[in-house]
DNA sequence: ATGAAAGCGCTAACAG
DNA sequence: CTGTTAGCGCTTTCAT
């Protein structure tokens, strides 16, 4: 491992001005920069980070925590993070707590804490008071993403506001049986995402005049499969069968619309299906749905970071920043039959 | 941040102590080590990484380098080497190669070279020789998963098996008219794993004393949507239609049930589908395939590196490790049509 | 703009 | 089994 003082003798310069070069830090004049930055080329020197963080405090690295990693949803986050965090040199630490709740302590109370992480990005967390207590006490800049978390930095979507637009565009086609498939308790942990969804669902017909029918809703675990089943339940029923369906997640319309084809009955003739993300496959399946940009928010979430870790730009949009999403109409969707 | 110091004076013995009470290096009394944990849980002690890491040039910490993260198989790997990891105290550094070719050259030429890991699991990539001599230069154990690498310790799967093993399935039904949706060439610069498949399957037909007939391949990008429309081609002839499809991948499997559908012909009784993942989906669609683990795989990847970091145990089982798959019979493939 | 030198917080010989 | 001590390789005042 060629080290620091190599690089300075081959320059012939002071490790301290290599030092300065390489990190931007501190000026040095242009030609001592080009003469390090030709000198630590030809050794092939790469900063220990180890020794760097060591004696500078920062460690060029973000802990990211997801809830899964298989979901489309958290890799796009991931994704987005990754990338800005790339380009700015900074390394991502993951944490997946797929595996429980053994596993979620000892991330927050060992792994976060160990001085690895200049940053860290919580990603569909309602984290604990004293989840976020030590994470302050060490002074670490922390955003959340996908709810508000009491005290924190957040990045969120108006769920609300996402279901209504989405019920919207059916009420609009001129739906009035529209049902609803949304999470069931399981997700409602978090940032009581299904709750939301559900209340923009409900609030959307009562302004339209119309009654919400408790039979309208199922209850679903945000996978094709259970949108499947979902849906099976809401148009199998012999009358008063919805003409829409709005489901909480582009998953569960796919499901929903796989079902509809099961039972003859064709979409959307018979009946519209619309979703939320602008999943991977909504394309494929036509299906219209309320985009939310996830790799945005990734690449949003860094942002904020950066200009917290390195402050001097422009700053605070306040404590919780909402994220953009977007109607976007498919073959899904059309008039209900006469 | 409270440092070992403090927690030495409050346990009433030296750093040193604490340093080897705590990591389990070198031998301390039952005695002194509780002392010296009930000292360091009272104050919260946690050790800083990069001072540890600096004296000791251990990082706990590996890197995982993949080339996309979204896809079911990627994430279920790094799911799977995460857990490992979590649970012998590692944490676990991510690169997305998504991005493309300027991306992998910064990840290879600067992010892992900062001494910040102490090994590299490469997923799926086919590493070049610089790519490798750069990381054995600085002595970083290297797993590669997905296919062999020169003079890398990898595991593979054999891929002209698992096809072969697919198609003979399909054989073994009495099918003979059985077409192959590969990947195009896009997919095959690492490790060929389309050709290997395609190289399995026309095995399994040749071996049969069926001819193999180039009409009846197609080539997709291993996508629903891909599937689809390769198997609309399939399909869609007038003649001497396929009554069986092997896709390379789950993904494209399902794309060709729909795609059956679509056509008004019904699975298993018209046409038979396998794929090969076990894809989280496959069940759903009750998609035959051959199950590759990938969970697995990220796993026994973490258990080698282990091996090689902290030698003594038994090792070495060959450079090259051939991982399980097993056939998986649902209901898309049954006998032919009369 | 650059150099000298004092650590950053911990680990690993080396003694005892 | 435990303490003493010398660094690990870099960054950062403080001078100049």
């Amino acid at each position: 491992m060629v080290g620091i003082d190599e690089v300075a003798r081959l320059a012939g310069v002071s490790t301290a001005t290599v030092s300065r070069a390489l990190s931007g830090n501190g000026h040095v004049s242009p030609t001592t920069r080009v003469k390090v930055e030709a000198a630590a080329g030809e050794l092939g020197y790469v900063v220990s980070s180890s020794a760097s963080s060591l004696a500078s405090g920062r460690m060029k690295n973000v802990g990211v925590v997801v809830p899964f990693l298989g979901r489309w949803y958290f890799s796009s986050v991931v994704e987005g993070a990754q990338q800005s965090l790339l380009r700015q040199g900074y390394d991502l630490t993951l944490y997946n707590l797929t595996g429980g709740g053994e596993e979620r302590r000892s991330v927050f109370e060992h792994f976060l804490l160990r001085q690895r992480v200049d940053a860290v990005i919580a990603i569909s967390l309602e984290l604990t008071e004293s989840e976020v207590a030590r994470l302050h006490a060490l002074g670490k800049p922390l955003v959340g993403v996908g709810g508000p978390i009491e005290g924190v930095r957040t990045l969120t979507i108006d769920d609300v506001a996402v279901a209504r637009l989405a019920t919207e565009h059916l009420l609009a086609l001129g739906h009035s049986r529209i049902a609803h498939i949304g999470g069931n308790n399981a997700f409602d942990v978090d940032f009581h995402l299904p709750t939301n969804r559900r209340v923009g669902y409900e609030a959307a017909l009562e302004a339209a005049g119309i009654t919400v029918s408790p039979e309208n809703f199922q209850p679903a675990d945000f996978t094709i499969r259970g949108g499947y089943q979902a849906a099976k339940q809401l148009l199998g029923r012999p009358h008063d069968r919805p003409t829409a369906i709005f489901a909480a997640s582009d998953e569960m319309a796919i499901g929903s619309i796989l079902a509809a084809r099961d039972l003859g009955l064709s979409v959307p003739r018979d009946v519209s299906v619309i979703g939320i993300d602008d999943h991977d496959l909504a394309d494929f399946f036509g299906l219209s749905t309320v985009a939310q940009f996830p790799r945005g928010l990734g690449e949003k979430a860094v942002e904020i970071l950066m200009d917290q870790l390195h402050p001097g730009k422009r700053d605070q949009e306040g404590l919780n920043t909402p994220m953009p999403f977007e109607l976007i109409v498919r073959s899904s969707t059309a008039r209900p039959p006469e």
